[in-house]
Order: structure tokens, then C-alpha cells, then sequence
DNA sequence: AGCACA
């Protein structure tokens, strides 16, 4: 069944109403094909900018003459067939019907996911992506993050029209220098579209800000200056305590899910939310609490504690820095218990962020802030009139007028004075749960019988209870 | 300048 693999040359190609198109200048749009294309028969699809340099594109003709037409008149031509100046090369596609399969990042929407390639997370500061954003209308929303794919904003505007357009002229294009540190080479801008339509930013922080609530507390860490580890009385240092747990699972010989974690923690409160993910090698998890006292309580009973019998999926526990998780409601991955019916809405949870099945946005997460003053300390702010759209000129010199100074509070256009209501929903849902206090849990008794005694496995302290106990999960 | 990974 192996039909490729041999390469296929110009004059033994078979026709397919599909060309395959080369050399395209990589801000090649559709419409510039088309134009290029459509003296030769109807186009029924395209696909462009195609490729790690984005430079092909895929045509499909109605009909398969109409594509012989056009290879056979562009071979024999004494002009090439050229699309801003540039040869572009043209032959049969090797399948022969385009498959459109439009990502969730091309479904227009009125948040942007902004990938800024080539640079760490503190060579941006997210008043300059503001200044930049903010040319195409006023921008609602910042939320910045680090991934696997690199330093991502994700940029909320009013519309999608208004985020297309900025899709439009950014996509592709660089920051310019003179807004960058000196060391950084090149950053480019990889745009997309969430499915987010609100995001949900808690605090203004380097790392999130909400432009339309001025009102919004600052991140307390943020105004402190530092993260630093509270010193104790005793002059230990001491964690910062949350209701979100950090679990890190050694010696996972088992299978450890949503659901087992779930059954694990519920042991001390109602658990809201689950994501399981993998870091260094190793397998982490995330337990969100109502609040931070029933996280200490599960923190202090599970410290250590194996899930297994035998000293398997033994957990260390921290208290992460995240407060409110943002995990898809439903996943293999991770579980928001505080969605009813999670499992129909996860079909329509929006994946907003790309190549994870679990997202949290944490304000508080890093653990520099730049300088006292709040807004970074960046000279940088501008404000420019929302609703215009400026040109776009990547080599614009500094000196530009455009920049004013602005105060370090934020620009405060109050706009929506809905979006407050959306700060009180994201609080915890009015599940009072029992607590299991501390003293009641035994070492030697386990805390998962609480819950859901049948076919779970075993808490154990240390693998103490009779051999050969194999769990469930095998 | 050489085939789409969503």
C-alpha cells in the first residue's frame, strides 16, 4: 500500500484538479491566488500560506481541464506566472480534493491568541504588547502566559472585527526593535484566534490586565515587589499557603487519574477542579479547593502518603501559586467539578490555547515584579485612540509621536460595567463541604474509604497493610 | 523551489 514515497517529477505527474503552488511570497493571501488562478476555470477551494515558510498554496479548480489549462499554458510560457513580483511554481497536487480543516485557531473570534516567537517571557512587557494591540481598537484584556510553544498573549478586543484586523496586519510581522531589549533577534508574531470570548483576569499584574476595570485589585504579590517565601516567626522560611495543591506523584507504577486523584482528595472537602500534567519527566497534578484551610488539611494528612499499597504513587504536596485553575471541564487530563453536567459542556468548551488538554492563567505566577511602580516602570505606555487603525510599519523609529506618558494607574476607560459581575462568579460555588479534620485521619485508616470505598485503591501511609494487595488499576 | 497534520 505504499503509493508515496516516490518522487514525483513535473512531466510524470499525474493531473489533478488540485495545483500545488510554490515560491509564493509568504503574505500571500487567497485573494492574490484567485486572481492569479481564476482565468483558467472556477476555483472551488484554496489553501494558502502553507508550509514552515508559508510560502505554497493549494488550488483546486472545478473542474480538472481548467487545471491543465493552467499548468500547460504556464509551461509553455514565456512569462511566469507571478504573484507581488515573484516566480511562483506551479504543478499538479499529489491528492486531488483540498481538505480545508479549519483549526479552532482560524474561527474567527473576537480574542486573539498571540504567540511572540524568539523571545523569553520578560523581553516583552505586556505594556508593549498593549502599545501594539491597542492600534486596532481598544483592547479589553491581556492575558500573558508561558507554553511549550513559547511566550503567548492572549489579547481580548471588542469584536472579532476588530481582532481580525489586527490578525490581519500583525500576523507574521515583528515588534518593532526600538520597543525590545537590545539582545532580542527577531519576534515574530504568530496569531490565531481563541474560542475565548472573555477572559477571565483576576488581578492586574505584569502578566494580566483588564483595561476595562480599573476597580480590578492589584496582584498583592505584585505591590509586595517580590514573591518571597513568608518567613515565619521561628524565621523558617514558610510557604505561601493556597487552596490550589501541587501534587508530584514518584514511583508511578499505576495509572493515576482524574478519577483517582478525585476519590484521593475529596477525602477533606470538595474538590473543583483536577489537571493532571507532566513536568520533567515526572507526573503532576493540580487539586483545587474552596479554600485554602481544607487544602492544608488534605496537604497535611497526604504528604507522602502513597495511592498504591507497596509505596507506588507516592505524593509530595505543595501549595501552588495558582488559586483558580482554568481546565477544560472535561479531559482525560482534567476535570472542573464546579461546571454542572461538565460532561455535555465539555464539547463546548472553548480551547483556547493550543496543544494542552489543561490551561490556567496565573496572575501571580511569576515571581518577579519589575520595580515598585506599578506599570512596569515602562516610559513606554501609549494610548492610542481606540477604533483607529493606524498603518503598520515595523521600522517605524523611535522618536514617533504617538507616545505619552500615562500614569501607572491603568487607562481607565470603564467600559462594561457588567465585566465587575464576572469577577463575583468566579468565585467558589456554595458547597459547604464537611471537613475531615486532621485528627480523624488516622495514618492507618484510609481517607479514600470516605469517599467511595468500592473498587478505589488503597490509601495507604506507607504500604503497610498486607502484600500482594494489587491496585486496581493494573 | 518540491505537497496540507488540522
Amino acid at each position: 500500500m505504499s503509493t508515496s514515497g516516490q518522487p514525483q517529477f513535473r512531466y510524470t505527474q499525474t493531473p489533478s484538479k488540485v495545483l500545488h503552488l510554490r515560491n509564493l511570497p509568504w503574505e500571500c493571501i487567497e485573494e492574490e491566488l484567485i486572481e492569479l488562478c481564476k482565468p483558467f476555470g472556477k476555483i472551488v477551494n484554496t489553501k494558502c500560506n502553507v508550509g514552515a515558510n508559508r510560502n505554497q498554496a493549494f488550488v483546486e479548480f472545478a473542474d480538472l481541464n481548467q487545471a491543465i489549462n493552467m499548468v500547460t499554458y504556464y509551461a509553455s510560457s514565456s512569462e511566469p506566472a507571478q504573484v507581488r513580483g515573484k516566480t511562483v511554481y506551479i504543478q499538479y497536487s499529489n491528492r486531488h480534493e483540498i481538505v480545508n480543516n479549519k483549526g479552532p485557531g482560524d474561527v474567527p473570534g473576537n480574542v486573539l491568541l498571540v504567540t511572540i516567537e524568539g523571545v523569553e517571557a520578560g523581553d516583552v512587557s505586556i505594556d508593549v504588547i498593549h502599545l501594539v494591540f491597542s492600534a486596532f481598537g481598544f483592547v479589553h484584556k491581556i492575558a500573558t502566559f508561558e507554553k511549550a510553544a513559547g511566550f503567548q498573549a492572549l489579547i481580548q478586543f471588542s469584536d472579532a472585527v476588530t481582532a481580525s484586523s489586527a490578525r490581519e496586519a500583525l500576523d507574521g510581522r515583528s515588534i518593532p526593535r526600538y520597543l525590545l531589549p537590545e539582545h532580542v533577534g527577531s519576534c515574530h508574531l504568530r496569531i490565531s484566534y481563541s474560542a475565548h470570548t472573555d477572559l477571565n483576569i483576576k488581578f492586574q499584574s505584569h502578566r494580566s490586565r483588564d483595561y476595562t476595570n480599573p476597580y480590578l485589585p492589584v496582584n498583592p504579590t505584585a505591590i509586595e515587589g517580590f514573591v518571597q517565601p513568608a518567613v515565619g516567626p521561628d524565621g523558617k522560611k514558610k510557604e505561601l499557603e493556597s487552596n490550589v495543591l501541587l501534587a508530584s506523584i514518584e514511583n508511578m507504577q499505576y495509572a493515576v487519574t482524574v478519577d483517582v486523584l478525585h476519590t484521593v482528595f475529596s477525602a477533606f472537602g470538595t474538590v473543583q477542579k483536577i489537571a493532571i500534567f507532566e513536568k520533567n519527566g515526572g507526573t503532576q497534578a493540580l487539586i483545587q479547593y474552596p479554600d485554602v484551610t481544607t487544602a492544608a488539611v488534605a496537604k497535611d494528612a497526604l504528604e507522602g502518603h502513597c495511592i498504591y499499597d507497596g509505596g507506588y504513587c507516592k505524593l509530595h504536596l505543595s501549595y501552588s501559586r495558582h488559586t483558580d485553575l482554568n481546565v477544560k471541564a472535561y479531559s482525560d487530563k482534567s476535570r472542573d467539578y464546579t461546571i454542572p453536567e461538565s460532561g455535555l459542556l465539555a464539547m463546548q468548551q472553548a480551547p483556547g490555547v493550543p496543544t494542552a488538554a489543561t490551561v490556567w492563567q496565573n496572575p501571580q505566577a511569576s515571581p518577579m515584579f519589575p520595580g515598585s511602580e506599578f506599570a512596569g516602570g515602562s516610559a513606554m505606555l501609549a494610548q492610542s485612540s481606540a477604533g483607529q487603525v493606524p498603518s503598520w510599519d515595523p521600522n517605524m523609529q523611535a522618536g514617533r509621536p504617538t507616545f505619552v506618558s500615562v500614569s501607572r494607574t491603568f487607562p481607565g476607560k470603564t467600559y462594561a460595567p457588567s465585566s465587575v459581575q464576572a469577577y463575583a462568579s468566579a468565585s467558589t460555588p456554595g458547597v459547604s463541604s464537611p471537613l475531615v479534620q486532621t485528627g480523624q485521619i488516622s495514618p492507618t485508616v484510609s481517607p479514600l474509604g470516605v469517599s467511595q470505598p468500592v473498587h478505589q485503591p488503597n490509601m495507604q501511609p506507607g504500604g503497610s497493610l498486607p502484600p500482594g494487595q494489587s491496585p486496581y488499576y493494573g
